[in-house]
DNA sequence: GAGTTTGAAACT
DNA sequence: CAGTTTCAAACTC
């Protein structure tokens, strides 16, 4: 099993969560006391979350009464019949995913409720036709998970966590019902302990559905209802993947560390049944404000509320809209943070026509950062690329990737960072793919086409705090063990004013290397301008994105604030290569490196700056946050009002240069020396009479440069201008220009006027102005002669 | 373009 | 923290 350590989340945002590997277990009910303990995160290492409350994965799923072998099979293999996949969990979530339609009533029994377990490293959630189990992913024991009251409703009982370690952990609780109607409902509930949670089943007519076979195709579409409850803060994916397959997969997600809200895609690609993906933010668990919204997706029903504290509740299913294949996420803000912020949704639609998939993106909360993870699983290895818009601001982009990743970039609002996902997950994978802890994927199926790997992102939990590399922990024994490649990337690129607190320290990029038989989880925070090198393959924009400017220049790149200046400001301006030879560019001696950028078009020799060497890259920058936790940010501080206030915040030490040259970072970014300089000699100072000059004489020579720059664009133009005018004449008159009439024969002749002209005046002693005035209207009549001659004859004559 | 100068970054 | 070394850009020729 991956295991994010809790260094991970001190690398991310706190607004986007990210989940790890989805936990495979062999096993439908895995009650593994190692397995659990081993996945428990660490309490001697807790990672201050953004919520007081330590995030605990729970993780209640709804296991199949199959045996044991036919859930393995299931889950370790991906087929196209598995329908469902679920995986998934931040801290306290609680994912279900009813996979089929069982039309036996109320499938949910007791006995398989005592088959709960805290093995938080392994939950696998399966429905059967005969029925359905509950297998507790999460460290908590749902000792009555639910109950069924007659009148279509669903209390769910919290009950306090067995485990030692448990009980200090939010519950939460997912669960998955499917009424006799065939019709399927999620919840996804994190509320208090102890405290039930009402879901009232809306009145259906109970179809006969009777127990499908793997593979099957269904004929109707599945209804899903997710019901989101409960006041935690992380963002809970919610997964509904069409009722097809009888075999579901909850990942449990390891631990507290992880704030994640995921979205699980199916590989399998169903014909006949909608796809439905739901995403919702989990509720806070600490009772503040938690707004949950759940988009609407194809024929599912969802359901959402802001869930206010106190179960329980009764939650009314209501239907869904949409007509197509979409994941819909709608990753809440952080209650804590903005804790009656109105609960806001957007839904993105991202077109991803060459995948055949859309991905719907739904923000529910304005300003408080979101987590997302999503999370894909795929049967077969592809490409995908998502685009997850997180806040307020939402943009969609599909990076087709030449290489078999998986990007998925999600913009924080505000953030100066933008944060993409690339997850590489090629060989052939199971259905049950391995997935991080806390990760819940699963996919329905039918418009889309393809689904490709994992898609994460991550956010560091802890303020301040340098990257680090993670290591995800190795899988333990029992789990299923995939090949899958995974790559994580997350790229600053816009500024996020929720986060940039937790954003200023934060490297250009970050890699989490991959733990040995992790699956080669790696994650990486990249710059922006790393889009760019990803469009350079050809990108897909999508449409519709709302504050989100498409990144089109592929040679401009985006960069974070440097030396005072504007991002606009630089990015304007091409990017100067650098030329490194012994950094590897992997120092702050490389510009490149420094400005949070990769080498591009660079002259730079054993370059590591780049994708290809994200651990060594991410390792640099940790070295490099270590020596100074501010390396990254800009050295000169944007002054109140203007470029007056602008100060370098160390200032410089030059000692020989007078700082009245470019080797002086103040004199390089045009500002004065401050009293934070320490330099010598220096006359960068606002009196200072070198200064002045050098601004002027540096000003006159600008002014010169845009003068030409100016005067030849004109020319060009002219000339341009000329050629377009005249080209008719060319190609409608059949005959030539008139230059081309210039022949040797026809300029001997000319030159013969003008010197005869010339010796006139010299025989008629008129001044030199008189004869330069008859030579030069002599050569006027003979360039008339030659352009008048130009369309009658192909030999014209000057004559004098 | 090669060599020198310079100062930040890295190292001790 | 200070001194030294390394490094790449800036500069000079």
């Amino acid at each position: 099993m991956e295991v994010v350590s809790p260094e991970l989340n001190s690398l991310l945002p706190d607004e986007i969560m990210d989940t790890e590997a989805i936990v495979m277990d062999d096993e439908p009910h895995s009650e593994s006391p190692a397995a659990s303990g081993q996945s428990l995160p660490s309490e001697d290492t807790p990672v201050p979350m953004e919520t007081d409350v330590p995030a605990v994965p729970e993780i209640v799923s709804l296991c199949s009464d199959a045996p044991p072998t036919q859930l393995t099979q299931a889950l370790t293999t991906s087929t196209p019949t598995d329908s469902t996949l679920c995986s998934t969990t931040s801290a306290t979530q609680l994912l279900l995913t009813p996979s089929t339609v069982s039309s036996s009533p109320l499938p949910l029994r007791p006995a398989t409720a005592s088959n709960l377990t805290c093995a938080t490293t392994k939950t696998t959630t399966s429905i059967s036709p005969a029925g359905i189990s509950l297998t507790s992913g999460g460290l908590q024991k749902l000792s009555a998970p639910f109950t069924l009251s007659a009148n279509h409703q669903i209390i769910l009982n919290k009950v306090a966590s067995s485990s030692g370690a448990d009980t200090t952990r939010s519950p939460g609780i997912t669960t998955t019902s499917t009424p006799p109607g065939g019709q399927k409902f999620m919840v996804t509930a994190i509320g208090k302990s102890g405290q039930p949670i009402v879901l009232q089943l809306p009145h259906t007519g109970s179809k006969p559905g009777s127990g499908q076979v793997l593979g099957e195709a269904k004929a109707h579409p599945q209804h899903f209802k997710v019901v989101t409850i409960g006041g935690r803060t992380d963002l809970k994916p919610v997964m509904v993947s069409q009722a097809v397959s009888s075999v579901s997969q909850v990942s449990s997600l390891q631990a507290q560390q992880l704030k994640t809200v995921q979205i699980a895609k199916k590989a399998q690609v169903s014909s006949a049944g909608p796809i439905k993906f739901i995403i919702t933010k989990a509720v806070n668990s600490k009772g503040l404000t938690a707004q949950t919204s759940v988009s609407n997706v194809i024929t599912g029903r969802v359901l959402s509320t802001s869930s206010p504290v106190t179960p329980p509740r009764t939650i009314t299913l209501s239907e869904t809209l949409s007509s197509t294949s979409k994941i819909a996420i709608s990753p809440l803000k952080s209650p804590s943070k903005v804790p009656s912020s109105p609960q806001k949704s957007v839904s993105l639609p991202l077109n991803m026509a060459h995948l055949g998939q859309q991905i719907l993106v739904q923000q529910s909360t304005a300003s408080s950062p979101a987590k997302v993870v999503c999370s894909q699983s795929t049967s077969q290895p592809m490409k995908s690329m998502q685009a997850v818009t997180v806040g307020t601001q939402q943009f969609k982009t599909i990076f087709p990737l030449s290489t078999p990743s998986n990007v998925q970039q999600i913009q924080v609002p505000g953030s100066r960072f933008h944060y993409v996902r690339l997850v590489t997950a090629t060989t052939g994978n199971s259905t049950g793919q391995a997935a991080s802890p806390g990760t819940n994927s699963s996919m329905t199926a039918k418009p889309m086409v393809v689904n490709t790997a994992q898609v994460r992102m991550s956010v560091p939990i802890v303020p301040a705090q340098p990257m680090k590399q993670v290591v995800p922990k190795p899988l333990t024994s029992g789990q299923v063990v995939t090949t899958q490649t995974q790559q994580r990337l997350i790229m600053p690129a816009t500024p996020l004013p929720q986060i940039q607190p937790n954003l200023t320290n934060l490297p250009p990029g970050t890699v989490l290397a991959p733990a040995p038989g992790s699956g080669n989880l790696s994650y990486a925070v990249l710059p922006a301008q790393y889009v760019t090198q990803l469009q350079q393959s050809a990108y897909v924009t999508l449409a519709g994105s709302a504050g989100f400017s498409t990144p089109t220049g592929i040679q401009t790149q985006a960069r974070l604030p440097l030396n005072g200046v504007s991002t606009s400001d630089t990015a304007s301006r091409p990017r100067k290569p650098c030329n490194c030879t012994k950094s590897q560019c992997l120092k702050l001696y490389c510009d490149c490196f420094a400005n949070g950028e990769f080498c591009q078009s660079c002259n730079c020799t054993n370059c590591s700056n780049n994708l290809e060497h994200e651990t060594e890259r991410a390792k640099a920058i940790k070295a490099c946050l270590d020596r100074n936790p501010e390396a990254f940010k800009p050295k000169i501080g944007k002054g109140k009002e203007g470029e007056a206030d602008r100060r370098h915040s160390k200032g410089c030490n030059c000692k020989r240069s007078g700082c009245l040259k470019n080797y002086c970072e103040c004199y390089e970014a045009k500002i004065m020396c401050s009293s934070n300089c320490k330099c010598v000699g220096c006359k960068n100072f606002e009196e200072s009479p070198e200064r002045k000059t050098l601004m002027h004489l540096a000003d006159a020579a600008e002014v010169r440069v845009q003068q030409q720059t100016a005067a030849k664009t004109k020319l060009s133009s002219q000339i341009s201008d000329l050629l377009t005018r005249t080209t008719p004449a060319i190609t409608s008159g059949g005959g030539r220009m008139p230059y081309t009439f210039v022949t040797k024969e026809v300029a001997e002749a000319t030159c013969e006027c003008l010197l005869e002209k010339a010796e006139q005046a010299e025989l008629n002693h008129q001044p030199q102005a008189a004869a330069e005035r008859m030579v030069l209207e002599e050569f006027g009549r003979c360039l008339m002669r030659i352009i008048s001659s130009a369309g009658k004859t192909d030999c014209p004559s000057i004559n004098c």
